[in-house]
DNA sequence: TCTACAATCACATGAATATGGGATATAGGC
DNA sequence: GCCTATATCCCATATTCATGTGATTGTAGA
């Protein structure tokens, strides 16, 4: 038995979920609430729910927000977000909340039935669409050039720059004088157009390198 | 009609999954390899597959390295990752590669079916327990501790530091002397037992802070 | 032979960073 | 009142970084 409880802010969505949910034999609807606001105000079960269905675009306090803040009272609660946005900053400001699914909001009843119990089991179920967005975080980024403009040497001294090293620590690590480091260094400036040891870092550690 | 190639190395699923795919209607099997040599040295057909069914332990190349290279001859082409493996680190490995699905070698032919038809139509199909390990990569951190022990103002500093901004700017931003930029700095350091602003920019970039 | 690139090294200079010492003010707790 | 924490600011010094200038050697390709 799923305990449930849903946060969506358009009557109709709400009723509909509410009315399909209360007679799903293997979910126990909890409650149904219009906002974040609204849940904290009325939601005074003494247990704490397997699964909410949250809306991101909520009046007063945001579903990003809200999940973060019931996430504090209720750490082992899952979060299915059911929303209208399919951007990647939506998707992922969701995920890093700490949502663990993500569904389109023009997904069927029963798909979004089977959604509360893959999530239950352990899975994190998400519309195509957004799954496509997920991976695509991790794809092989288009602007690796970058790295192709690097001479191997080069790139070893990124390295090292990453890891913290600093020029004179390099120089021992690489049996040259300080003076070659430094000109590498000057050669890596000019071709990634920066002009700190910070900016090569962060493109660095951003994978744009 | 979704044309595909199998690559996997175990002959009974090989065997199995091209019984199979051969009589499905929207399913054109082009052909079926044991190794990405054996690809390589036999798929003599003038069309870009749309999809590969890949393993990952493959013999010689390894099925991560098989993604890259055939990528490089078929941009075009989806990888659906078909593995024993469900450790992050292979996950990420095989995304990371380009793989765009990914599903557990004890995955249903119907299911395995349904993966390639999502993948073909934009989707990112993987087994449950596989999307419940890409998703925990997006989810808060538990060592936000060291988030916890810098001051509001530390924390900004820190902001300051990652978008590459030197002492004097960051002092011109806040209306502070650069004493008082030092200072903070100093403090910063002490909390995260760090002694370079690299140090502070690589935690915060990974998430550490 | 010439050019381009990669790698090595040097010198000089100014700016930026890191660290040690110090001071004052405010707020809260004991 | 004393202590701690936070924030502001100062001084001094040494180290590191960034940039400009210059040089040499080796390799590859036209």
């Amino acid at each position: 038995m799923i305990s449930l409880v849903i946060v969506e802010d358009i009557n109709e969505i709400r009723n509909g979920l509410s009315e399909f949910f209360k007679f799903q034999e293997d979910i126990l609807l909890l409650s149904a609430h219009n906002s974040i606001k609204d849940f904290f105000d009325n939601f005074n079960q003494d247990i704490e729910p397997d699964i909410f269905i949250m809306d991101i675009g909520l009046p007063g306090i945001s579903g990003i927000a809200g999940i973060k803040m019931i996430k504090e009272k209720y750490p082992n609660s899952d979060f299915l977000v059911l929303s209208i946005y399919e951007s990647e900053d939506k998707v992922f400001d969701a995920l890093c909340a700490g949502a663990t699914g993500y569904l389109i909001k023009n997904t069927p009843l029963e798909k979004i039935k089977d959604a509360v119990v893959e999530l239950k089991n352990g899975g994190a179920p998400m519309s195509p669409k957004i799954a496509r967005k997920v991976i695509h975080h991790f794809s092989p980024k288009k602007q690796s050039n970058l790295n192709e403009i690097l001479t191997p040497k080069e790139k070893e001294i990124v390295n090292y720059l990453v890891e913290g090293f600093s020029y004179k620590q390099i120089s021992e690590q690489l049996n040259n004088s300080i003076e070659t480091i430094r000109h590498h260094i000057k050669n890596i400036y000019k071709k990634l157009h920066v002009n700190s040891k910070t900016e090569v870092i962060t493109k660095s550690l951003k994978g744009e390198i």
